[in-house]
DNA sequence: TATTGTTATACTCTATAACTATA
DNA sequence: TATAGTTATAGAGTATAACAATA
């Protein structure tokens, strides 16, 4: 707690004094801020056996959705998904079904194992994330004001 | 302007009527961050024709350090480091030389050309991130801070 | 004996190109 | 013709195990 406090002050303090190394401190704490969270992520998704891609698909298929709509998702080429889908499907956790209507459309749909592992897993994340943890519940409030305004603006939607 | 303004709002509104799905909200709110800052990067590191892998090496040589320690850092085994290593010191960026007192060890330096690119990179990452571009100064200072404590007591340093 | 970096191996993710079935 | 999904291929990242050089 003294730590956290003392660190925190010697961060405003020197961003007040030197406004000029403001840009240089902003991208060393978000890059941190990136590292620590995707060392989160995959550790999370490793205590499920899963890989950084199948984890991000599980957690992006609420319900069931077209396999080109996850590849988009995942930003990958749609020759991705098919491999992904695949081991996912070898161990139970989602099922290929029709789409009706349009015979070339897979659909990708969790079973209810894949549905307990999501929830674990979205679990997992959040209590390995670095910046949900120390912060009060007042602090987490502002932080998700702030972070629902700029990733509502941003380009990639 | 106009979407902003209301996504956020009926975000906040929602949270604030129903608490009960506040922590369901954060997950989703942080899985969609998360997506956003895995997105800036890799895009960011394309731009220079880097592997997420490549470009998180070059961003952690802030002069020089052990292979092991670039491991560390990387949270891979060591053994990932020798082509990662490999395919950075053929494009020029990087070089090995020798620790003094201790001839095991391998000094992974940034070359000129490879603290140019790394300063180039850092720019287009902090250009490409969801979290800084749609705040005032004041949001900024505020997200900072709550970054700042955030990321000081997370267990991974 | 322990540690550093390397090599060999296997699996996964990734993009590209060519293919099939369907629209 | 265009689109959805698949397959084949090649390059890269990853962990594991075994190895040489050094401590």
């Amino acid at each position: 707690m003294e730590v956290v406090k003392c660190l925190r002050a010697a961060y405003v303090r020197d961003v007040s004094e030197d406004p000029a190394g403001e840009a240089r401190d902003t991208a060393a704490l978000l890059m941190h801020v990136t590292e620590q969270t995707r060392s989160g992520f995959e550790t999370a998704a490793a205590e499920f056996d899963l890989t950084t891609a199948q984890a991000r698909a599980l957690l992006a298929l609420e319900s069931s959705a077209p396999m080109r709509s996850l590849a988009e998702h995942l930003r990958c080429d749609a020759s991705n998904v098919t491999g992904i889908a695949d081991r996912l499907e070898r161990r139970g956790l989602v099922v290929r079904t029709a789409q009706d209507g349009d015979r070339r459309v897979k659909l990708l749909a969790l079973t209810d194992e894949g549905r307990r592992v999501r929830d674990r897993l979205r679990d997992a994340m959040l209590a390995a994330s670095p910046v949900m943890n120390a912060l009060d519940a007042g602090e987490r409030r502002t932080l998700r004001g702030l972070l629902a305004k700029a990733s509502a603006s941003a380009p990639s939607g």
